[in-house]
DNA sequence: AGCCTACAATAAAACGTTTCACCAGAATTT
DNA sequence: AAATTCTGGTGAAACGTTTTATTGTAGGCT
């Protein structure tokens, strides 16, 4: 006959015969408590195993120390590393986190952060799945809300992004500057902005290399089929850039499949750098975002405003790493001297991106 | 002037000109209210964008449909989509998760346990971070809890995991019908009962093949050195089996640094499958886990406990898969005849795993 | 000795819900 | 027509906290 209900407050008072009021100001530190008492509940909390209820402590204090985190997708690692360095970044400041994934669905994306407000948080970090994100907000949502890494198509939000176009533009410098003479760009779709952001600032820095754009969709059986297409035509561009994730994987696994070597066939690039791209011999040339730094600077930000420090909404550009590899050498054409270029790998020193 | 407040359920009766318990009955349904007041409350709730108040709700109702689950570390892609599949299933069932990672650290799980307490979840699964977690669980925890992936050293848990034995012992034996004279394992460490099961499938299934363990620790350097040394080291094993994510990173890239070709110089398979495995030529071959299953079991032992259905602990092992691929192909010794094999592609069946 | 202050502890109200007991009126039965 | 049963709705209690106002007591001051 046990009395088998997770503890109360209560029970902690009887327990300790004092009042709950008492085990409250013990429990949160008040400093009107004399020594004795605080360890009669401190006894009693400890046999009794005793742990807040968060729910009613939230109810009464109208103190929220929660906020809450939509990503469009856990199992992209990018996203994976920001929820993770967010919740650490949280913990330090006493904050709870109610993270939730949107699992890549605008519509599903909507219905979470519907749903997210019954938490009642304190303030939203949020990476929407498109530019349309203001539509999806909750009209009723007074918390305050920091996007990250994809950019809204409506104004007036603070925005934590990268530096899409002058990284994606430091790229196409670089196969221009190895002599490519033409490169063809793959992404899931311009609707996306940041995919945009990037073609364009690839048609800004491409110099004489001919540039062309391909849209794969997103997880798009017909896109696939175009690209395979294209790579199987003949002649190939001579270098690739593929501008997210989802096209990266899907473009290396068809130059896999069709049996296309890189950088022997032709070049490859990616925006958005996944560990095993170092791993790789050749390694690949990638964009690297810097995922804890937008993660640092968002929690700051969303601390800020929190806490209730107005102003302007404002816009943060993340500045990219680049990371030359062996996977975008000096173009065979150009180098009419060395031919062997193939299967060798091709070491370049990296080479961070710096504007100007 | 706006009433700048997040509405509550009164403000919402207001406006509708009823009382609270009528809004209330309409927004959990209740059959027993009529169309005219039912649409008066829709209306109202829409005007002011109100939502439930989790923590007020749960309260009162005192019935969770929340969960807890934790993770040593969400950024390990595994854990991320067995977090990602699970929230799915979470959802289909109308509970919430709260998930939280530990880091890698026992201490912080012991942390976490504690403070995931305060959230009153009707029950937990936990992929705990070593062997030891039944001395982490907070005692006074009453709600049901299903271990998953890692096995803890106490009986009487709820547990799904893999067949960590004959899926390595699996690998073994290809590498042995392969001709391999030697192996080399590689794992953090064998107090992690993961490693340990796997090293003695490993042993058990080696026939001819010699088989050697090394420990390289968990963010050891002390052990990465030991690693790079050994593998400075002549004559080189045949074949190189590395028994978990950390480590399979850890001596793929070491080998990268070193100079050493896969399959040329070594042989190397994995525990544990990653996404870039079957993108690199030669593809990894490796174990792959089945995370999707594993999670969905869980959340349905979980939901069995959370539900009330008692009974004795179960246990549970799935089925891995084994993908054989080019890194591990025929030795080149036992080959004879055929000594080209360092740079092709070598093409071989998938042969998941079945024992007997 | 009387009075005020400071202190330690508490009783009770409040937070936003859900639920339970109750009630008025309509519909049905006698 | 009176008595009974439905029906659709409500007031108020309760959930586990924190907070505010209040009490009682001890000590310091005239």
């Amino acid at each position: 006959m046990s009395k088998s209900r997770t503890p109360s407050i209560k029970m902690v008072a009887d327990r300790a015969g004092v009042s709950v009021a008492t085990v409250s100001n013990v429990l949160n530190g008040k400093p009107t408590v004399s020594p004795d008492f605080a360890k009669r509940v401190n006894d009693a909390v400890r046999e009794l195993g005793y742990v807040v209820d968060l729910g009613a402590s939230r109810l009464r204090s109208r103190k929220a120390q929660l906020a809450g985190v939509v990503v469009p997708d856990l199992t992209n690692p990018m996203f994976a590393s920001f929820v993770s360095t967010l919740e650490h970044l949280a913990r330090l400041d006493d904050y709870d986190l109610v993270v939730v994934s949107a699992r890549n669905n605008a519509e599903e994306e909507a219905d979470r952060l519907r749903k997210i407000r019954s938490w009642r948080p304190a303030g939203l970090i949020v990476i929407p799945c498109d530019g349309a994100i203001a539509e999806r907000l909750p009209n009723g949502f007074f918390a305050p809300v920091v996007l990250a890494d994809r950019i809204p198509d409506a104004a007036g939000f603070d925005l934590i992004a990268v530096d899409n176009g002058p990284a994606a533009g430091a790229i196409a410098a670089h196969l221009d500057r190895q002599g490519y003479g033409d490169c063809l760009v793959l992404g899931s779709s311009l609707s996306i902005t940041n995919v945009r952001e990037r073609w364009e600032g690839v048609r800004a820095a491409a110099g004489r290399m001919h540039v062309e754009m391909l849209e794969i969709g997103i997880d798009d059986a017909n896109g696939a089929q175009r690209l395979e297409e294209r790579l199987r035509h003949r002649p190939l561009p001579g270098a690739l850039f593929s501008l997210d994730h989802g096209t990266t994987l899907l473009t290396y696994r068809t130059m896999a499949e069709i049996g296309l070597s890189v950088p022997g066939d032709l070049a490859f690039a990616s925006f958005d750098e996944m560990e095993w791209m170092r791993l790789v011999a050749p390694g690949i040339t990638a964009v690297r975002q810097p995922v804890e730094e937008m993660a640092e600077q968002a929690w700051a930000l969303l601390l800020r405003r929190m806490t209730g420090s107005g102003g302007k909404p404002v816009t943060r550009r993340l500045r990219c790493a680049v990371e030359i590899r062996g996977s975008t050498p000096r173009s065979p054409l150009e180098e009419a001297g060395n031919t062997k270029l193939g299967g060798e790998k091709w070491k370049l020193q990296d080479e961070p991106y710096s504007p100007e």
